[in-house]
DNA sequence: TCCTGAAAGTGACTTATATCACATTCCGCT
DNA sequence: AGCGGAATGTGATATAAGTCACTTTCAGGA
C-alpha cells in the first residue's frame, strides 16, 4: 500500500483509528458497511486544491486525516477564509446535495487523508440510509451554523480589534488553562488571519502586538497564549 | 375558521393553492399527507416575532404566505438582517434538526401564515421519510449558500456601494425589463437596507442618490427601477 | 554554516464611512 | 384636511483601517 506524503493510509473506516464521533464516522455499523464500498480513499499533499469555487460537483470528500482550509476569492484576488476543516467533516457537501457549483475552494494545508464518493453513488446512499442522511442534515446544520457566525463577525463588529478578539475567543474553546493563560496551538499566519477577519494582514499583525503590550494576549510562532480572557470578552462587548 | 388578520387560512397542504415547487411543499402525495397530520396551521400578524435568537428550538415553520425578517442583533443593539423568507420556505430549521439554540430572530415584516410542527415530530418524520429528508438537506444547502454569499458580500467588498449594487443585482434576479429598465417592488426601507449589507442608514440613502444622479438606479417608494444594469456590473467587478 | 524567500513589524499617508445633528418629506389616521 | 411620527435627505467632522513602502526577523534547505 505504501505511505505517500509521509501517511499511513487507513483503508477501512470499520477498523480506523482515526474516527471520530462525529458525523460519518459515527454511523450504525450498517451504514458503514454501505458506505464503505462506495468510498476511494486517497491522500494529498500539502497545498493540493481538492475543488474550486465554480467547479460543478463531483462528489463530497470526507477529511479523516489533516487541515483542509476553505476559501473564496473576488474577482480583484481578495481572499477570505470561510474555515479550517477538522478530520471527520465533509467538505463539498451543500453543492453535492444541491448539484449546484461549489461557491468555495478547498485547499489542503498540509498532507491529508480524504475519503472520496461520487456524487450519485452518495446521493444514493442517502436516499436508501435514513440515519446517513439525517446526518448530513445535521452536518448541513453546522455549516450554516458557523456560517452565520461568521456573518454576525463581519457585519455586527466595530472594529479590527473586536473581529480578532472573537477569533481568540473562538479558538480558545475548549482549551484548559495553567496559572499564566492558556496555550493554544494555531498554524496560521497573519495574512491567513486577516483573510479570516476580513482585514488587512497589516492590521492583524499591529492589533496582535498591541494585544501582547497590554498583557491580553501572545502570539508567537504558533503558539497563541490568552493571558487574560476576560479583556478579550470585554472587547468583543460579551 | 374566519380569516384573522384579513388573511384566508388554508388549511390543508394537499388542495393549497400556495403551494409552490419548493422544498416541502413539492413532495409526493404519501409523504405530504404524513406532514399534514403533524402540521399546526396559524396566522400572524405584521411584526410577529417568531422566535429569538438564544431560544432553543420547539420546532420548525414553514411559510406558506407572506414575509418574513430574519436577524441578528449585537448586544449594543446594532441589527443585521441575514434573508428576507419567501413563501414555500422553512424557518428554524437548522436549529431543529441540530438541536442547539436558534442564533437568529425570525419576525414577520407582514401578516403570515405559517405552518409550525414540533421538534419531535418532525425529526421522527424525517426518519420515517428519506425524500423529506433529503428535501431538508437539500433546503440547508441553500441556506448555506445564501450564507456564503453574504459571506462574500460583507467580507470581500471594498465599499458600500459595492456592496448594495449587489444587493439591487440579486433582487434583479429573474425579473424582466422592458425599454426603461427593470421595475421591481422592494418592500424595505433604508434603514433595512443597511442592516442587510451592513453599513449605516445615511450611507445607503447617499448611495442610493448617487446612483440616481447617475441614472443607474431609482428607489422610489417601495418600487426599484434598475436603468443601467451593466453600470452595477462594474461595480461589483464582475 | 550561510543563504534566501517568506513572514512579521513599522511609519506615513489617504480615504471611506460612521456618527451626530439637523431639515425635509412622506404616509397613515382621525 | 391636517396632524404626527416615521422615513429620507444632507452637511460637517472624526477616525479606523487600508495601502504603500520599507526594514527586520525567522525558518528551512543547500
Amino acid at each position: 500500500m505504501g505511505s505517500p506524503y509521509g501517511l499511513e493510509l487507513v483503508e477501512n473506516c470499520l477498523i480506523c483509528k482515526l474516527r471520530t464521533d462525529s458525523f460519518f464516522c459515527g454511523l450504525p455499523k450498517a451504514s458503514l458497511e454501505a458506505f464503505e464500498k462506495i468510498k476511494f480513499t486517497a491522500a494529498y499533499p500539502a497545498g493540493a486544491v481538492l475543488f474550486v469555487e465554480g467547479q460543478s460537483p463531483r462528489g463530497i470528500y470526507m477529511l479523516c486525516k489533516g487541515r483542509v482550509k476553505l476559501s473564496t476569492t473576488s474577482s480583484d484576488g481578495k481572499t477570505l477564509i470561510l474555515k479550517i476543516v477538522q478530520p471527520g467533516e465533509v467538505l463539498g457537501l451543500h453543492a453535492t446535495v444541491s448539484n449546484t457549483p461549489y461557491e468555495i475552494t478547498a485547499e489542503s494545508g498540509q498532507p491529508c487523508q480524504l475519503n472520496f464518493i461520487k456524487r450519485e453513488d452518495f446521493l444514493r446512499f442517502l436516499q436508501q440510509h435514513g440515519d446517513a442522511c439525517l446526518r448530513a442534515a445535521q452536518h448541513l446544520s453546522r455549516d450554516c451554523q458557523s456560517a452565520y457566525q461568521q456573518i454576525r463577525s463581519l457585519g455586527l463588529s466595530h472594529s479590527a480589534p473586536e473581529r480578532l478578539a472573537r477569533l481568540l475567543l473562538e479558538w480558545s474553546h475548549g482549551e484548559g488553562a495553567d496559572e499564566a493563560g492558556m496555550r493554544i496551538k494555531v498554524a496560521l499566519t497573519h495574512e491567513e488571519i486577516a483573510q479570516i477577519i476580513g482585514t488587512s494582514r497589516e492590521t492583524v499583525t499591529r492589533t496582535l502586538a498591541d494585544f501582547r503590550k497590554k498583557q491580553i494576549a501572545v502570539l508567537k510562532g504558533s503558539t497563541l497564549m490568552i493571558r487574560n480572557k476576560p479583556a478579550l470578552e470585554r472587547l468583543v462587548g460579551a
